[in-house]
RNA sequence: GCGCCUGUAGCUCAGCCGGAUAGAGCAACGGACUUCUAAUCCGUAGGUCGCAGGUUCGAAUCCUGCCAGGCGCGCCA
């Protein structure tokens, strides 16, 4: 609808520039935007203002040059103002309007999806967690974010895989392997010191009970040089398979889990980094092997590998990301805790050096969650295992409101999550408000059947008949959801779902309250029937988007 | 010390590739249920857009400098 416009005054533009009004050297972007008030037009440009300076004239008057071939098609602008500065207001015809609600209902289910993704194949990486202990909220964010951001991607008409990076290879987990075994002596009785710098929570003495339970004593033998791997395999997998199930709880699937090991395994490190070395970017000094990532706006250089040959983290990462680039992705999507951003320089540098430059990687930082109890932050410290995991959360608040509250607000911003708040059933509560909305609907579907008017087929209604001032608000905000799904998922920017989830549904809640639906006038009825049917689905879809159930009763 | 994010209504936040009287939700206050779900609706009130300069016809938005909070600055992951 938007673009419609947007042609039609390129075409004014391409007019008065003919008539010698216009000198036009380059292109104008011409912007559409929606006017703060709808009793000043359905759509507006802000064109004339923009060609002000490059034309030297005052924006009233390009705009009076362009008003003329602007009123030229009653079929699809019914008038053309010039308010404020410069801005031309367009009343959409009505008609035009309501054909474009009919073909939004022609697309029935795919109404929403876009193409501004289209021919774009891009590997989203979120949560990644390190598989030494169970997913703190933090994570849940990450994971929200970035399983959304993947639904939201696949409507835009992106070629979307998700893929989650298990860091199962290092220290980390050595020391994970250990922890389990102390553990596991202390189980039998051979208890002794448990090191400050090892992993102190409960779900290690649970790893370490469940061996005991299936293979008793067996692993003892302290000097077995075997042992070690087996606690450092037993604990990894049974964490992950943990976090698998947190995931999948909170709806999160991945389409890959891709393990640090197999590239270690397969010789794709050393490959990697022989390949970074033949192109000149990677070099030896003081014993270890660097990457010249200086060359590339880092701030200095990057050790790969260590004085002694053991591999950095950030070496297998290198390697890792020209894996994803082998397997065809031109968009490398990395979403990481904002704690991480320090991080970010040295894998763009990566890219570069790896051919596959700024548009084709990006990172999204997702910023920090503070827990609010009370009105009280909730203190949190890794250190004695003392923290909240997302599966608490999850548990305490349920999967809808707790999904609702990480994608509500812009990743780039800090976020408080009021669990309290969060578990309400009140109107203080946003989740509820949008998802009630839907309910509403279904219900009043359930109303006209059993009024015993059929639920009916878009050829057999006559949309003239929705004429008021809140039939056609409800049709534009519907009209405008492929658009808002467009721009969130260019921009990465999740959060506007909600956002404009909530103005629609205020508009119907609104509607509701002026409008009866179900009435003794059926052909009335029928064709607001088709206008909620499309809200509802505009809901449900949004809600999918965001992984939150669209409930038909509450 | 350097870098990144944030600072907008009592609270939580949108708006940030410059544009119309700065928006929403909640909280506060006043109204609306014999009606398709009141988990709703209608209305009122509430703001030096952190501070100070600059660019511009026009700045919450761009630039510079400060201030405050968060997070980073490893041959950790």
């Amino acid at each position: 609808m938007k673009n419609t416009l947007k042609e039609f005054v390129c075409s004014a533009l391409n007019e008065a520039k003919n008539q010698g009004h216009l000198v036009l050297d380059t292109a104008p972007d011409v912007v559409i935007e929606e006017p703060k008030d709808e009793k000043m037009g359905d759509f507006a440009t802000t064109v004339a203002m923009t060609l002000a300076r490059s034309e030297k004239k005052n924006p009233r008057q390009i705009a009076e040059y362009l008003t003329a071939s602007l009123s030229s098609r009653p079929d699809l602008v019914e008038e053309v103002q010039i308010a404020g500065p410069g801005f031309i207001n367009f009343r959409l015809s009505r008609d035009f309007l309501r054909g474009e609600f009919r073909s939004a209902l022609e697309q029935g289910e795919h109404f929403g999806r876009c193409e501004v993704g289209r021919g774009t194949k891009v590997l989203v990486e979120f949560v990644s967690a390190n598989p030494t202990g169970p997913l703190h909220v933090g994570h849940g964010r990450g994971a929200a974010v970035g399983d959304s951001l993947a639904r939201l991607m696949q409507w835009a008409g992106y070629e979307v895989s998700t893929e989650y990076y298990i860091n199962d290879v290092g220290n980390q987990m050595n020391n994970l392997g250990r922890s389990t075994q102390l553990r596991y002596r202390e189980e039998l009785g051979h208890g002794g010191a448990f090191p400050e710098d090892l992993y102190q929570g409960d779900y290690i003495r649970d790893i370490a009970r469940a061996i005991v339970e299936k293979d008793g004593d067996r692993h003892l033998g302290a000097d077995d040089p075997d042992a070690l791997g087996f606690f450092r395999t037993v604990s990894c997998d049974h964490i992950l398979n943990g976090i698998k199930e947190d995931l999948g709880r909170f709806r999160v699937e991945f389409d890959q889990w891709f393990s640090e090991q197999t590239l270690h395994d397969s010789g794709k490190v050393e490959a990697a980094i022989q390949w970074l070395r033949d192109k000149g970017f990677v070099y030896d000094k003081d014993g270890a092997t660097w990457l010249k990532s200086s060359a590339f706006r880092d701030e200095k250089d990057r050790v790969v590998i260590k004085q002694g040959g053991e591999k950095t983290y950030f070496c297998a990462d290198i390697a890792y990301h020209q894996e994803k680039i082998e397997r065809g992705f031109n968009l490398i999507l990395d979403i990481w805790g904002a704690d991480h951003h320090g991080y970010v320089p040295r894998m763009e540098a990566v890219l570069e050096a790896l051919g596959h430059g700024s548009d084709g990687f990006q990172v999204l930082l997702v910023q920090f969650v503070t827990l609010i109890r009370g009105g009280e932050k909730v203190q949190m410290s890794t250190r004695s295992g003392k923290f909240i995991t997302l599966a608490d959360v999850v548990e305490e608040v349920g999967v809808d409101a707790t999904r609702f509250f990480f994608l509500m607000r812009s990743s780039d911003s800090h976020l408080d999550f009021d669990l309290e708040l969060a578990k309400k059933e009140t109107q203080e509560n946003p989740v509820y408000y949008i998802q009630y909305a839907h309910a509403r609907i279904c219900s009043i579907f359930k109303t006209a059947e059993s009024k015993g008017i059929a639920f009916p087929a878009l050829e057999e209604v006559d949309l003239g008949l929705l004429d008021q001032p809140e039939d056609f608000s409800l049709m534009k905000k519907v009209l405008s959801f492929p658009e808002v799904v467009g721009k969130s998922a260019e921009n990465r920017e999740v959060h506007r779902i909600p956002f404009y989830l909530q103005e629609l549904v205020a508009q119907f809640h609104s509607y509701y309250s002026v409008h009866r639906v179900v009435s003794e006038d059926v052909p009335l009825t029928r064709a607001r029937l088709l206008l909620l049917l499309s809200v509802r689905s505009v809901i449900a879809n949004g809600l999918q988007i965001m992984g939150v159930s669209a409930p038909e009763k509450m």
